[in-house]
DNA sequence: TCTGGGGTCCTCGTGCCT
DNA sequence: TCTGAGGCACGAGGACCC
């Protein structure tokens, strides 16, 4: 038995087992042990997760569900239900809740817990207990005394696995771990490292601090501070957002720059609704266009006053899109808000000046959105779009 | 061979202001 | 009045993560 980690900081990190395939699993026990993958494979989609038992035959997150399927024609394909595996999630954080008060939540399935001063390993081990009782699903969990060392150590023994690494343990630990395993490099900077020969954490930590600087700019210090194990991060339970953003990828291509518009005009809807909801507003509207070759631009434009209404939103991204002028045939569409602010922000003057009439009409189409579930009343350009995809499906 | 969606962060170029 | 440096905001793009 090891001895609690009581010395130092003490984070635990837990991370669910291919969660959305476990989550169809366990409501569908027909499904259990099947190669189960979370994507449709027809179509431009990707595999969002798939059950353990589906990666024997090579198919991983983020392929293409096409090629998921040529992989393993006898795969059950599930289109993703977010808002079960959203139920799920909740469930899973009000189990966190029990063991402490100090949780960041890095996505549905994902969390830092604090658990300084604790026996880490114990509460771990309650809380993957208390997860397979009661919601029937498989977590991992690393605990270590850092953020990083942590998630490295329960993505090392998944699935449902528990590890601990000590301070002691943890250069041995990360020197045999390929670079890759870093947050931070991807694809780009692994091919780069590849070049130079360095395959290993180990083998980048022995690397001298100019050489770092060359290669990582002003990354430098954090990677050179990760090879050595050392992580002061804290645990942090709430950020404020920084953008909100809807993006789709059209069936095909579109090369009408109506018909762009129409799509634009949903987008920018379902984005302002959204701010609405989190009563935010925001400075700067951005478009997202990518081309039928996979290249992309982006563009945006700062506003004076932070807005939130469908209208005004939709305006500044029509004009974006206008401006942009896309003469390639286009495969996806996205509307960015950024520069968020909360909607009473704005200090109160003496004279209040009459708020833009597009706020009291966006309210008057939350009210019914929220009654009915969807949008209910619709800009002239998006109703246009819809009227088309009506048309297009019979 | 085909590459989703929703985010964050970083870098670099440019223009404006002092 | 001109010029250059430095700071800053903005805009665009890229890399990365789940």
């Amino acid at each position: 038995m090891v001895a609690p980690e009581t010395d130092y900081r003490c984070i635990i990190h837990i991370d669910a087992d291919a969660f959305f395939a476990s989550v169809e699993q366990r409501d569908n026990p027909d499904l259990k042990g099947k190669p189960v993958i979370i994507g449709f494979p027809h179509g431009r989609g990707v595999v969002s997760t798939c059950s353990y038992e589906a990666r024997v035959y090579g198919v991983r997150s983020a392929m293409p569900a096409v090629q998921a399927y040529r992989l393993c024609p006898n795969g059950i394909f599930i289109k993703p239900r977010m808002e079960r595996y959203k139920q799920v999630s909740d469930a899973m954080f009000d189990i966190f809740d029990r063991y402490s008060p100090v949780i960041e939540k890095l996505s549905i399935d994902e969390a830092f817990i604090d658990a300084s001063g604790e026996d880490g390993v114990q509460i771990a081990a309650a809380i993957r207990r208390d997860v397979k009782h009661e919601l029937g699903i498989t977590v991992s969990a690393g605990v270590s005394y850092c953020k990083f060392v942590a998630k490295l150590a329960s993505d090392s023994c998944k699935p449902d696995g528990l590890r601990r690494v000590s301070r002691e343990e943890a250069q041995s630990f990360l020197d045999n771990l390929p670079v890759s395993r870093l947050p931070g490099i991807g694809p780009k900077t692994k091919s780069k490292l590849d070049t130079l020969g360095i395959s290993t954490i180990g083998a980048l930590r022995q690397m001298p601090e100019t050489w770092f600087v060359r290669v990582f700019g002003k990354s430098a210090k954090r990677f050179q501070d990760m090879a050595r194990g050392i992580d002061n991060e804290p645990v942090t339970p709430w950020r404020e957002p920084k953008s909100v953003s809807e993006e789709n990828t059209f069936e095909k291509d579109i090369d009408s720059t109506e018909a762009l518009k129409g799509h634009l005009a949903i987008l920018a809807q379902n984005v302002a609704f959204r701010l609405r909801k989190a009563r935010l507003k925001c400075r700067t509207v951005g478009i997202k266009i990518r081309f039928h070759n996979f290249s992309t631009i982006t563009r945006e434009h700062t506003l004076s006053e932070p807005v939130s209404s469908d209208a005004e939103i939709f305006h500044e991204a029509k004009a974006l899109l206008e401006a942009a002028a896309p003469e390639k045939p286009v495969r996806l569409l996205g509307v960015t808000a950024k520069g968020l602010v909360p909607e009473t922000s704005r200090q109160a003057p003496l004279f209040e000046p009459p708020e833009s009439p597009w706020d009291d009409i966006s309210r008057s189409m939350d009210r019914l959105r929220n009654k009915y579930g969807k949008p209910v009343v619709l800009l002239g350009s998006c109703l246009r779009s819809r009227t088309e995809k009506e048309q297009d499906t019979g």
